[in-house]
DNA sequence: AATATGCTTTACGTTTACGTAAACGTCATG
DNA sequence: CATGACGTTTACGTAAACGTAAAGCATATT
């Protein structure tokens, strides 16, 4: 048999409490087995705890992850619900790339940034007391 | 002069309700002039509110948001500013990084839903009915 | 003058995502 | 046997991010 987790485990591996790993169960995220009143989690368990964990650090909601790692393990069913979720599965393709050039645009204005504090560091660090300019050089793009 | 808007301009262009604008002016991330007492919003203005909508979409908290913003009106300053500066810089760096993996992965394990749901469809669809197997081209990868 | 439109402040309500405490069960160990 | 370490359920509390009235001011139109 593959291995189990504790919920302690779980918690201490993924950096969340055991309040929150139950709070997903409760949301229907997850369902561990149980040995009495006790969780057991298995690896299939532990993957879809991180995959919440990594739709929250994306900045999903719960209810929309909830959706998204439904998407992962249904790829059965008749015709007509497979484009169903290839649709959906597109809707979610373009919503991560939406973010992803968010992200984009956010480190290429974080660089420019970076660029002018070096160049008033450079200013300041050759002694330039007065209104003396110096010649920026262009960065090479990345 | 540049060009103005008032918090109901603002709200529509941005996809967001005016009680929201007035929300981040409260939390110190917006501030319009006025005109007796209404809001005018400056370009400036208007830039900050976008970067405030896109870090929010990117899942950072207000809180959050708000420093990052602030570090892009910041490079002024000595020497020792300019360094913490530049340090907070790489470290968002770092974080909108981890952010652009995380994407990148769930949209690798999304695509991979994809395939295996094209081809459960091409199998449907080529009338099968019993157990035959459907060779599985491999896809050229993007 | 009255109504509409757009803005204002103040303040209480709501949803999400847990935190925190209480009160209890179950082993294993000193 | 009692003291921890670990687990359980139940339930109330809370921070963040607004939503939703309520009540009022200012200008423009009918």
């Amino acid at each position: 048999m593959p291995r189990t987790y504790s919920i302690a485990e779980l918690a201490r591996e993924c950096g969340v409490t055991t309040r929150a790993i139950r709070f997903y169960e409760d949301q229907g995220m997850l369902s561990p087995l149980r040995d009495g009143q006790r969780r057991i989690y298995r690896p299939r368990d532990r993957t879809r705890l991180k995959l919440i964990l990594r739709g929250k650090r994306l900045g999903f909601p719960l209810a929309e992850v909830r959706e998204i790692i439904d998407l992962y393990d249904a790829p059965q069913g008749e015709d007509a619900q497979l484009h169903r979720l290839l649709a959906k599965i597109a809707d979610r393709h373009r919503e991560l790339e939406a973010k992803r050039e968010d992200i984009e645009a956010s480190l290429q204005e974080l660089d420019a940034v970076a660029d002018t504090c070096r160049d008033r560091l450079a200013e300041l660090e050759c002694g330039d007391r007065g209104g003396r300019r110096v010649k920026k050089p262009r960065r090479a793009a990345r």
